[in-house]
DNA sequence: TACTCTTCGTAAATCGATTACAAGGATCTA
DNA sequence: TAGATCCTTGTAATCGATTTACGAAGAGTA
């Protein structure tokens, strides 16, 4: 592989030279860059862009940082941040921490190490408690998760007013006993503030035994959901804060062969392929999982260029798609 | 941030010491290493990776380079993939090509400049059709893409074989008129073969009118499958080349209000999420997805390691999956 | 004592770029 | 025409590690 040097010699210029004809083009007669351009071609030379980041101290690689890319939400989100840095000439490193604080300081460490211009990251609970963007010596951008007076640069939805929404949105079609399926991690605990909210305002209790508790994970859903509903007061209708848990629940209706929203409504967090497909179709909110994604892509591009502009939260809206799964209470 | 000379000032020795205590502790009095580690801990040294990667010409990235990440199969895959290099502190960049050749090869070039220790790719066509591994200038492996008398390590499944059981076991239900959504890309040439080749097999023929060529999107799908069904003459089973397809015929078919299978049959390619929450459950060839993407990441580390060993191509069957949409033919 | 062989450590080269500085030449101004 | 200014180019330092070559000290042997 050809290296600057080999261009040099073959140009009969300095590395120097080179340099300058390949970064800006300033301060090179054209017959010279000439030269050089033809030597670039005839050897096909390419920068070595390890040693270009060692020295110029720069990088043209981002990390994306979340707990499980098989979660719809980050997989979407993944690919707008692709797309956005991809425009830029940027390349994206993918990790997976599984809401583990200790995989996520390991890859936090590593991108230290490489020296990545920035990071995204949707951090654990652990990660939020203590946030300061002080403690990471690279651009940081934090998605889905909100930081209590952080002073960084955040995109997420507004978890509390969806999850108030939706939950009206259940009281107003009739429903009194209304279930919930709650993460304690990630954005469980606002989507849960949004739903007990709803429920005080109109004159509703929420119940001990009709809240549960879990992993997000579909299994967690399911085995959640026999539960509540094996009782002798299963509640009318049920509030699963992700489309994992939603699926389970899914699973666990049929398998009782309760019909919704006859014997039980279903809403959820969370557009999915399958959402539209299961009959009646999921009534929920949608993020805009995209949106959110180039958005969180573009600040961090921005700070990359600009450390010290001042940061910015961005809050967007959930879209509340109303279907058949929330059917007025008959 | 301090670098290995303030650690060899910190301990009284030289930067070649640092080296030798970090990298294999050889010909190093134990002492001495004391001395060394101490000074590391206090100063909290980290390596710069950006340097030891120019100065030693290897690296610890490895690239994922697929169409979609968002397509299930390829989402799985990369998890396994990133766990797998995970246990060996390799970290992995992700590219997205929408089977772009020009966006494919902007990426493999880019995978060369930063010197990657290697990459796992689906291929485009164009990229299979001339496909040497001595194009590379790292190891590469290739999955879910055969390429024709290739020598190169190869992770994928018996798609023919695949194709062909799914077919036959329509045909074993009773289904004689057997639709099929084919993509060009892909792996949809090799199962439309299996399709064809089962058709044949049992003396029925492929009819031009129920295959349709589509890119493998919902929409695609959705639109082709109307298309099928809105003649006078509609296949009575209809098998789609993968799970976003699927989707999207399922989606005309509850449109046109047809009951599966009675009306039409419905069987597939890869478990989703929802393939069992709609009912009828839907018939499907799964894919061992993740073991396909540990086996893929393994092979690109143990060629990594042992550049010399012959290739290997792995080749997995599917799983044929029976469900409710394709019961038996009344 | 002199000579060889290890062992341990240092100095310096190296990876491949970028860039501060200096120098030479051309152009311009007074 | 001398001096200032600008443009062009090269030399060499630098980024932060690894690694080679080599020297000094200590051990063993005749």
């Amino acid at each position: 592989m050809a290296s600057i040097k080999d261009v040099a010699k073959a140009a009969g210029v300095s590395t120097a030279t080179v340099s300058r004809v390949l970064s800006n083009g300033l301060h090179v007669r054209p017959e010279v860059r000439e030269r050089v351009m033809t030597a670039v071609e005839k050897l096909e030379y390419r920068p070595n862009l390890v040693a270009r980041s060692l020295r110029s101290q720069q990088s043209t690689t981002v990390s994306l940082i979340v707990s499980d890319i098989r979660n719809p939400f980050f997989t979407s989100l993944s690919r707008a941040i692709e797309d956005t840095t991809y425009e830029q000439e940027y390349s994206i490193i993918l990790c997976n921490t599984d809401e583990n604080p200790e995989k996520e300081a390991i890859y936090l460490n590593l991108m230290q190490d490489t020296g990545v211009a920035g990071v995204i990251i949707s951090p654990t609970r652990q990660t939020v408690a203590n946030f300061s963007s002080s403690n990471f010596p690279f651009p940081i951008v934090v998605v889905d998760r909100s930081i209590p007076n952080g002073d960084v640069d955040t995109v997420l939805l507004d978890n509390i007013d969806a999850a108030y929404r939706l939950t009206t949105h259940l009281i107003e079609q009739g429903y009194k006993q209304i279930g919930a399926l709650c993460t304690e991690m990630g954005t469980g605990l606002e989507r849960q503030l949004g739903y007990e909210k709803a429920l005080r305002a109109h004159g509703l209790a929420p119940k001990a035994e009709h809240m549960k508790y879990v992993l997000p994970r579909l299994e967690a859903g399911y085995a959640a959901t026999l539960k509540m509903i094996d009782t002798a007061e299963p509640p009318d209708a049920l509030f699963t804060m992700n489309s994992l848990l939603a699926a389970g629940a899914l699973q666990a209706i049929q398998e009782r062969h309760l019909t919704i929203p006859d014997d039980i409504a279903l809403v959820t967090f969370d557009e999915t392929t399958w959402a539209t497909l299961v009959q009646p179709a999921i009534t929920l909110i949608a993020q805009p999982t995209y949106e959110i994604g180039k958005t969180a892509a573009e600040l961090l591009l921005q700070r990359i260029a600009d450390p010290g502009r001042s940061t910015r939260q961005v809050i967007l809206k959930g879209q509340l798609l109303v279907r058949g799964s929330s059917a007025p209470r008959r």
